[in-house]
DNA sequence: AAAAAGATATATCAAATAGATATATAAAGG
DNA sequence: CCTTTATATATCTATTTGATATATCTTTTT
């Protein structure tokens, strides 16, 4: 058996702050939570049927025009789900890098090669921290608001470890242009 | 159709170094690499026979005593096959960090649930940093092995990432603790 | 020396995820 | 008017995860 669903709480941890329909939720994770979980259309449907079943949440099918579209609310079932899953101590954090797992291997190419995987990576790194800082700024003018609490340490968390990449990539660029490299 | 198998990469990496049993290949990847990639006996069995028979990899039975075993060799073919993998461009590059989901959703608990997942995280953090400190070290010492440089790279990676991820836990920390929240 | 515990080795299964694709309507732009 | 883009739901395959089953060999404990 795989681990518990974790789709369910992205869903719901959405749903507790506004009714949406799949579609929507897509949106949402592509957005602000897409630097830290990613989900598809693939296990966001089927997880909202499954919810709707076991009652976490309800549907409401309006349909504008000849256009019909589902909107997801949440229950009270839901939320104590979401409450209970915030409370568990057990997380599980994984990254998978396959930059980092080019440059294991590396030695089975040139030097080059891996410099210039890096610099991909780097580039990416850049323009990535540049959308997260234009996001954590607008955030930091209304920090009043408790969710931008949440949401500003969130987008700190991706800007600190980006830099963190950035200031590795340019210490892994120097030490394989170095000595004599293959 | 979900993306090319990368697990397979995984693998060739590891054989072209030295022949392996699933069973070993399962050791290595919870060793150096498990900080920014997982393999699983689910994934590794069922690759090792495919590339078996894409002429990927050869395998040698034996068998010690009663028990039995299959050693599997790296071919010609799945050598390029690996330097191809590391001239390619694109890469996925994905991490799924629950402990940042709960925070992003941590609004509907009080703050010190989010501070306690905060303080799970960094006790994490601080035991792999450890772990990695004296993987990196050890390998210092021997950096005119070329391989070497590409292992300490990516333990270098590790630990300039944890380290930003404890700056950032006490920033956080801090954050959660002040402005009187509820 | 026997029993228990742990490491080695392979394999398989269900559940979950990723990524692509199919379908159809509505809105916007030229 | 037509084309492109956005909205909206759904499904499928390949892959990954995590657990479990089975059996042998080795080391430690009694």
């Amino acid at each position: 058996m795989a681990r518990e669903r974790k789709i369910d709480m992205v869903i719901l941890g959405l749903l507790s702050h506004e009714d949406l329909t799949g579609y929507d939720i897509k949106k949402r994770i592509d957005g602000a939570i897409s630097s830290f979980w990613k989900g598809s259309f693939g296990n966001i449907y089927p997880a909202l049927k499954d919810m709707e079943k076991q009652g976490l949440i309800t549907k409401n099918d309006t349909s504008v025009g000849g256009r019909e579209k589902t909107t997801y609310h949440i229950t009270e079932s839901g939320s104590d789900a979401l409450k209970d899953w915030l409370k568990e101590e057990q997380v599980s954090n994984e990254l998978k890098y396959e930059t980092l797992l080019k440059l294991f291997f590396g030695g089975a190419e040139s030097r080059e090669v891996s410099v210039h995987n890096i610099e991909v990576f780097e580039e990416q790194i850049q323009k990535d921290l540049k959308v997260l800082k234009t996001y954590s700024e607008n955030l930091e003018k209304a920090l009043d608001i408790e969710d931008h609490l949440y949401y500003s340490l969130t987008a700190s968390f991706g800007i600190e470890t980006y830099k963190a990449y950035l200031k590795w990539c340019a210490k892994a660029k120097k030490m394989l242009k170095q000595r004599g490299g293959k």
